[in-house]
RNA sequence: GGCCCUAUCGUCUAGUCAGGCCUAGGACACCAGGUUUUCAUCCUGGCGACGGGGGUUCGAAUCCCCCUAGGGUCACCA
């Protein structure tokens, strides 16, 4: 059994973050990729803003992505519970050790003179930190007071000194204490902050590596000085390169959308998001852009991980989920686009059953036009119009009336096409096709612009004839026919 | 502003730890050409970077220092 273990650790506040599922994929991926163990917990110590709804989407979102925990919500495992606010008397107990051992205090102080403290701080442009005036009271003072039913909160006692740590993606890593404040662990209320639940809960799961965005970093000395106050080995960390927008700061709402959830919506492929966070801070050769979930855990280490923030690339993102969709079966494809042809009001489910062949004759001539699932319903609209009132985009109109005989070409087309058994095979009807271009000595063009304006209205797009073969003799007889009389 | 982190094409990155194999490689985007009935795909080619300055060295994208620039963080949020 390894002692390897690592964990994701999300606070149920909001959508499912980009960038906590990187987090996640990276910290899975290392425990995966060398028999570690790897644990989901709940940080949902901001009991007003967390919901039960946003830790549910945090579950379905990890699932979603093919993310599983050894232990956590719903799987259980022996260091549970996993939600942090389940833990809290264990967490108490703790801070009554620190204080009785003196390395923590009571502080005392209301929070209008922390207040005035932090502004006064503030207007003199120091830095704002706590005085240290509850610092050196008394203990049995303190404790006296306490049992009076005084209000307190407790702070970690930060000595004098510095810690340094190796980062494992930055390396050497300073900082003096003369920088770190007496920060809260408990609040006024009782209830227990952030950077103490932390390293509480990661002690409790015997958590060996935490890997964590950058912003995490300046919390690292404080941590660090708790495990060491309380006697229990520090594990080791790695602070992930933020993702960026293209503001170049934080990602965030700013500059697109941010939630898993958003993209899923659109129809990005998941082999897409997943390869696509893959790439945001790590590469896996810097030639193979393109890889699946079980190569990444394989060739994922912390240690090559990029240190520089990354920006994220709407563009490649879009390419990369394009690229998937080329690469899917058809079946595959067919089922992941169904459900937008629904959602668009163009077919029932059952009718897309009833008709399989047919759709995914529909599906097959978008597979290398589309980019996401999304995409899908607008590109086949033509197919669900009435046949004489199908939309022609101008561009397609002009192709269409660039031809002088396009009336005649079209009416003939029609006539010869009446007598054919062959609309349902594209490739003999396009060559059969081109023969009767010819011999009516006319250019390709000719009747091809005009046919293709009258039958999708589009300028552009699949095969003709695969078209053709879509819509069946009588729509494309009455397209044409329509648009004879629409192209006058 | 203090502290911390970072710095290769517009963007994601390889190369940096073990200095010469780098006239710096790949991908996205962009541009041009080819294939195709059109669009798209696909193929070929092009454009395009080691932030600046000092060192160390026979030799530096790679090591050291300074500067500059960007980001993160300074809550009884996480």
């Amino acid at each position: 059994m390894s002692d390897l273990r690592l964990r994701i650790a999300p606070s149920p506040t909001g959508s499912v973050h980009l960038g906590l599922c990187r987090t996640a994929l990276f910290n899975w991926a290392y425990a995966r990729g060398r028999g570690g163990a790897f644990v989901l917990r709940i940080e949902d110590t901001d009991r007003t803003r967390s919901t039960a709804e946003s830790e549910a989407a945090i579950l379905e979102g990890l699932r979603w992505l093919g993310i599983d925990w050894d232990e956590g919500p719903e799987v259980g495992g022996p260091h549970g519970p996993y939600r942090q606010s389940e833990r809290v008397v264990g967490h108490k107990e703790t801070v009554q050790r620190l204080v009785e051992a003196g390395y923590a205090y009571r502080c005392f102080c209301s929070a209008e003179r922390l207040t005035e403290l932090r502004e006064g701080q503030e207007k003199r442009k120091e830095t704002p930190r706590y005085d240290g005036r509850c610092r050196d009271l008394d203990p049995a003072e303190s404790a006296r007071r306490a049992a009076a039913g005084e209000e307190f909160t407790v702070r970690f006692r930060v000595p004098e000194g510095a810690t340094v740590f190796e980062d494992l993606v930055r390396g050497s890593v300073r900082f003096d204490h003369g920088e770190i404040d007496d920060w809260i662990m408990l609040r006024r209320d009782g209830s227990p902050t952030y950077n103490f639940v932390v390293v509480c809960d990661d002690v409790d799961m015997r958590i060996s590596h935490v890997f964590r965005g950058e912003e995490h970093l300046v919390n690292t000395p404080k941590q660090i000085l708790l495990y060491e106050a309380l006697g229990e080995t520090v594990p080791r960390f790695g602070h992930l390169p933020l993702m960026l927008g293209t503001d170049r700061k934080k990602l965030s709402k700013r500059t697109g959308d941010t939630a898993l959830g958003d993209y899923v919506a659109k129809g990005y492929p998941r082999d897409a998001i997943i390869n696509f966070l893959c790439l945001q801070g790590w590469a896996l050769d810097g030639e193979t852009e393109v890889f699946d979930t079980a190569t990444f855990v394989e060739r994922f280490d912390i240690v090559d991980v990029q240190k520089a923030g990354a920006v994220f690339d709407p563009d490649k993102f879009r390419w990369l989920a394009g690229d998937t969709i080329r690469r899917m079966g058809l079946a595959d494809l067919a089922d992941a686009v169904a459900p937008y042809v629904v959602e668009a009001g163009q077919m029932s489910a059952e009718g897309i059953a009833a008709r399989r062949p047919w759709f995914e004759r529909l599906v097959a001539g978008e597979q290398e036009r589309i980019e996401l699932f999304g995409d899908f319903p607008p590109r086949v609209a033509c197919f669900f119009e009435a046949d004489d009132a199908v939309t022609f985009d101008p561009k397609a109109e002009k192709n269409a009336r660039k031809h002088e005989a396009r009336a005649e070409t079209l009416q003939a087309y029609l006539g010869w096409l009446e007598g054919r058994d062959d609309l349902d095979d594209p490739a003999s009807l396009g060559a059969a096709t081109k023969e009767w271009v010819q011999e009516k000595g006319l250019k390709i063009p000719a009747l091809f612009q005009p046919l293709r304006c009258v039958l999708t209205g589009q300028p552009g797009g699949r095969d003709l004839f695969d078209c053709v073969a879509l819509l069946g003799l009588e729509a494309t007889a009455a397209r044409i026919r329509a648009g004879v009389a629409r192209l006058a």
